[in-house]
RNA sequence: UGCCGGAUGGUGUAACGGUAGCACAGCAGACUCUGGAUCUGUUUGUCUAGGUUCGAAUCCUAGUCCGGCAGCCA
């Protein structure tokens, strides 16, 4: 097939583009010319935080839109007044932008603000279309409060979707029925066992048309009744024994107001919502599957003049050690168990964000787990991976130490104070060099020392040696200690000849350990991070997620950086030298920095450690 | 036990009747002024039983196991 309007990359990762089922459907729908162009669309409902399962959704719709020179609609997926906020809304724009900047910008589409569906008579058919906004620029689409964009609204089609309703009745299938909720659901049978019809499944066109009216108007309380389609009580799958297309709610919606007091649910503002837009593919999880024949359905039965968007199913990411289900993360944010919904302990694409995770390793891992139908438990060693494998070629090196234990070097003058040269960037010579501060008195890392260090131990001990990254060997003479036992200071001898281009600088070491000046360093805060949970499964078989808190999820230390670390940059992702990645907090101010440990760098030795201790 | 869907190494995925491959994880080694990165090697797999075929992960039959569905949630 032809990949003359798509990109042949990846996600801007430079991998060749991906196949799975559900774009060999598409490329086949192409080649047969049973669609011309490419629509999808995201369909959040606006009631939460975008998660890293989002993630693989975004990546997957707007991925087949870049591949495919089409488009995706961002559409806010909110026809339920009780359960969604306005205030989610520009968070989940905020991450969508965030997330596909730079790789599908440019098929990333919302509407006109205020815009609502072009009506037209094609073939003596009443239609709605509602068309994107042309030629945005894409800082209108990253702005959640832009004055000329919004996103796509299933509420800005409620008149459309009243009109299909009215269409439904007139053609005899659908009805009003004055059944309570707890009737219904005794009518409606069993998966084993057909339903029973409901009493007011026969009324007559004019009858239904009367009373739905009325429903609109607001004559009757909640629940009174609702709009049915009349389809089959004896269906074997129970969303076909005549479903609820419309109940009644009297509540002010976040973006419709205060016009409605009847609103559509899902499986009838879904389809539409799809053909609305000129949808091609509507891709969901598989728990809709089920709900496939409905969707045709409704669709079918209303004589429309376009082309028909068709519902695929995939198997939605569970990620292990994490948990993802709206319900859990919502309990972890009010019941203070992390401090918010951008905690970076979080899955949510706020909390990812925050910790330092670029959106170019999010994408990364969607395309190495692949889009099937089976419902998977995904290593997050994967994402893991990914994250270190992009920041591992473009983070900027700096010299931090964590948890700083004093070493003097005695052969050098008291106040000694020279620059060192340190490079950038090894993956990358163009990120250059600079200098850094070094001086007779430097902090090292208090995992640098032991006393008695365990074989295949490489870094200091008493009488060993080691190098001091960018600058000498020392050995180690003595270890002075305070009155409670802690090492108070490493008195060391320096390699004086030992500098990089020294007639000794060739010298092997088993070690190299890095360091900050005593004198020269700042101090920071960091926040160490590990994973919330202690299980693969926190939510396996029901069980309390809460009890596998992993209550060493978050260490705060107090470190000391390279003095260069001052002018660090929000939005810049650092490495500190065989510590791992970091990224500035939001937290941090003029005079206190706080940094993130996105994730740590690969550790052998803290492997071969633990394989060690558990002998 | 109704309907819909699924099953390939430890994990995730590819192979579209023709050599079971890739990634992560693991293990072993090389290299290294990051125990990082990089490079090399390597352990482990087609749910079961029949059938069709020169040839089956793939097609057929039967079974096993797993997931989803009984909101006026999405």
């Amino acid at each position: 097939m032809s990949n003359a309007t798509g990109s042949n990359d990846h996600a801007g990762s430079g991998k060749p583009r991906p196949s799975d089922f559900i774009r060999d459907i598409v490329a086949a729908d192409l080649a047969s010319g049973k669609c011309r162009e490419v629509v999808t669309r995201f369909p959040p409902e606006p009631n939460g935080y975008l998660h890293i399962g989002h993630a693989k959704s975004i990546c997957l719709n707007f991925g087949i839109a870049v591949e495919n020179g089409g488009r995706c609609n961002l559409r806010m997926d909110d026809t339920n007044p009780t359960r969604e906020e306005a205030g989610y809304v520009e968070a989940i724009i905020r991450d969508v932008a965030w997330l596909v900047e730079g790789w599908a910008d440019h098929c990333f589409k919302m509407k006109p603000r205020g815009a609502k569906p072009v009506v037209t008579e094609r073939d003596g058919r009443r239609d709605y279309y509602m068309p994107p906004a042309e030629n945005v620029p894409s800082a209108e689409l990253a702005n959640p409060r832009s004055a000329v964009v919004e996103p796509f609204y299933a509420s800005d089609y409620f008149e459309a979707l009243y009109d299909y309703a009215l269409q439904l009745i007139r053609a005899g299938k659908a009805y009003v029925c004055d059944l309570s909720a707890e009737e219904m659901e005794e009518y409606r049978g069993t998966p084993e066992k057909p339903g029973r019809e409901s009493p007011y499944r026969n009324r007559s066109v004019e009858e239904n048309l009367d009373l739905f009216q009325r429903m609109r108007a607001g004559e009757f309380p909640d629940g009174a009744r609702t709009l049915r389609a009349k389809i089959d009580m004896a269906s074997p799958n129970i969303w076909m024994r005549d479903p609820v297309l419309y109940r009644i709610r009297h509540a002010a919606h976040h973006h419709a107001g205060d016009q409605w007091c009847i609103y559509p649910t899902y499986d009838f503002a879904h389809c539409l919502s799809d053909y609305i837009e000129g949808i091609t593919h509507s891709i969901c999880t598989l728990e809709f599957e089920v709900h496939r024949p409905l969707y045709d359905w409704i669709l079918e039965n209303l004589n429309l003049p376009r082309p028909l968007p068709h519902q695929y199913e995939f198997a939605k990411l569970i990620p292990s050690y994490t948990v993802v289900s709206k319900r859990k993360l919502v309990q972890l944010v009010n019941e203070g168990i992390v401090r918010g919904w951008d905690d970076p302990r979080l899955p949510t694409l706020a909390g990812l964000r925050r910790r330092g995770v670029p959106a170019q390793a999010i994408r990364d891992f969607a395309y190495h787990i692949g889009v099937t139908k089976y419902p998977s438990l995904t290593d997050i060693a994967v994402l893991e991976h990914t994250i270190r494998d992009d920041l591992n070629r473009r983070a900027l090196r700096r010299l931090a130490v964590l948890r700083p234990v004093k070493l003097v070097i005695t052969n050098l003058p008291e106040g000694h104070r020279e620059e060192v040269e340190a490079v950038n960037n090894p993956e990358d010579p163009a990120a250059g060099t600079r200098r850094v501060t070094f001086t007779r008195e430097v902090y090292i890392d208090d995992q640098d020392f032991m006393e008695e260090p365990p074989p295949k131990y490489h870094r200091l001990r008493p009488g060993g040696e080691v190098r001091l990254k960018y600058a000498y060997i020392v050995r180690c003479d003595e270890v002075i200690k305070g009155p409670d036992g802690r090492i108070k200071e490493l008195r060391c001898t320096a390699d004086l000849g030992s500098k990089r281009g020294g007639p000794t600088a060739n010298r092997k070491v088993k070690g190299t350990i890095h360091w900050v000046s005593a004198a020269d360093s700042i101090p920071a805060e960091v926040r160490l991070y590990d994973r919330l949970f202690t299980v693969p499964e926190p939510d396996a078989d029901g069980a309390d997620f809460r009890q596998f808190i992993n209550p060493n999820s978050l260490e705060v230390v107090e470190a000391r950086l390279e003095s260069g670390l001052r002018e660090a940059r929000a939005n810049e992702h650092y490495q500190f030298e065989r510590l791992g990645y970091f990224y500035l907090d939001p937290d941090s101010t003029a005079d206190r920095l706080v940094f993130n440990r996105t994730i740590t760098l690969r550790d052998t030795w803290a492997k071969l450690q633990s394989r060690q201790q558990q002998r």
